[in-house]
DNA sequence: AGGCTGACTTTGTGATCACAAATAACACAT
DNA sequence: ATGTGTTATTTGTGATCACAAAGTCAGCCT
């Protein structure tokens, strides 16, 4: 989810088995479950890597974030106090340290990191299980391309989401969001 | 996810290896599986069942739902030839019979296949696969509360979809999948 | 130099086992 | 009859193993 693996990168069940110190059993039980959320692709002769997504697969991921995640947001925002609002800043922030350092992983992480906040709030576990899904099938893509994410964007469009949150503006969370998921992954293809 | 199961059925490694005759291994990774895509629940002593979902479950899946649905039918309305629809049609026969028979089960199953047929040509698979995700999740709690569907309904929804593919009509196509989804599952709560 | 065949290694699969935790069953006392 | 303590059984967990398929690599031939 966080990029730290890059795309098509080969796992095995002893290689991270060894890593974390447990036999196969359980690495197989994980991975089994990462593919199954399309965090990890199997080949036909059961080896797993992390998928390398194709252009049309990108759109539609992205696709699906603007349909997720603006709802998620507009559920949270009649939840959304002041406390939660200066949290949002201050993850802010940090993303902006990140970006000056050019640190992709952190820049993944504390990206989602502003985004999950905000949708605890929405009270909306499997909604926000499935946008999960999606960022997680995303990660290492997102960590290859991020050299051609427009990093000045970003911080752009969570002040917008700020404002729209600040104001109780349900249309302009909406259009801020989908702008911010879509404006990101604009860059992603090709 | 066709109902096969009731809410709240209790499934054990051993049992379900007997059932197919095979090992626990395998069992444990397709549970692991089923339960990282919510269509099990894992208790915290290990134990594995149908999940038994709250008013407000229901509710939140249901809105997935028509989120999700109404999209897929308009990426496949550009797609959606005659042949398609004769299809449509014949399975709207089958699920006519069905109901006639009362037979929950077959009902689940040719409504899923209604809406599935239609969407695998939206050509976007991930789309496809967090809607089936969801309706593995409501599959055992639409089988126990078949009786309170309003069964004449579905078959409504169903002619409209069909009329707005014939006219090429995006947004009564969106309109008709939105309440042909939520339709159905009004009638779940409580 | 390039391609092919062979042997060797890596890898996933399914099965089985020991173990501990949790559940179920049971007997007993009140 | 009901609650309680103990015993027996069921159950998931993690580890290990044999096996077959896939992948890798070296050496040889053309």
């Amino acid at each position: 989810m966080h990029g730290e693996l890059l795309p098509g990168q080969a796992l095995t069940l002893r290689g991270v088995g060894k890593e974390y110190d447990m036999s196969m059993t359980p690495v197989r039980e994980a991975m089994r479950r990462l593919v199954a959320e399309g965090a990890l692709s199997l080949s036909s002769s059961g080896r797993i890597t992390t998928p390398e997504l194709s252009n049309e697969r990108i759109e539609e991921l992205a696709a699906i974030r603007a349909l997720l995640e603006p709802e998620l947001a507009s559920r949270a925002l009649p939840r959304a106090h002041m406390a939660l609002i200066e949290r949002l800043e201050a993850i802010n922030g940090q993303i902006d340290q990140v970006i000056a350092r050019s640190d992709a992983v952190g820049y993944l992480k504390h990206n989602l990191e502003f985004h999950r906040t905000l949708y605890l709030r929405a009270q909306a576990p499997a909604m926000l299980a499935l946008a999960e899904t999606v960022w997680l099938q995303l990660g290492p893509t997102m960590r290859k391309l991020y050299g051609r994410l427009r990093r000045t964007e970003s911080p752009r469009n969570h002040r917008l989401i700020l404002a729209a949150l600040k104001a109780g503006d349900d249309p302009g969370l909406r259009i801020a969001l989908r702008s911010d998921v879509t404006s990101g992954l604009r860059m992603l293809k090709q």
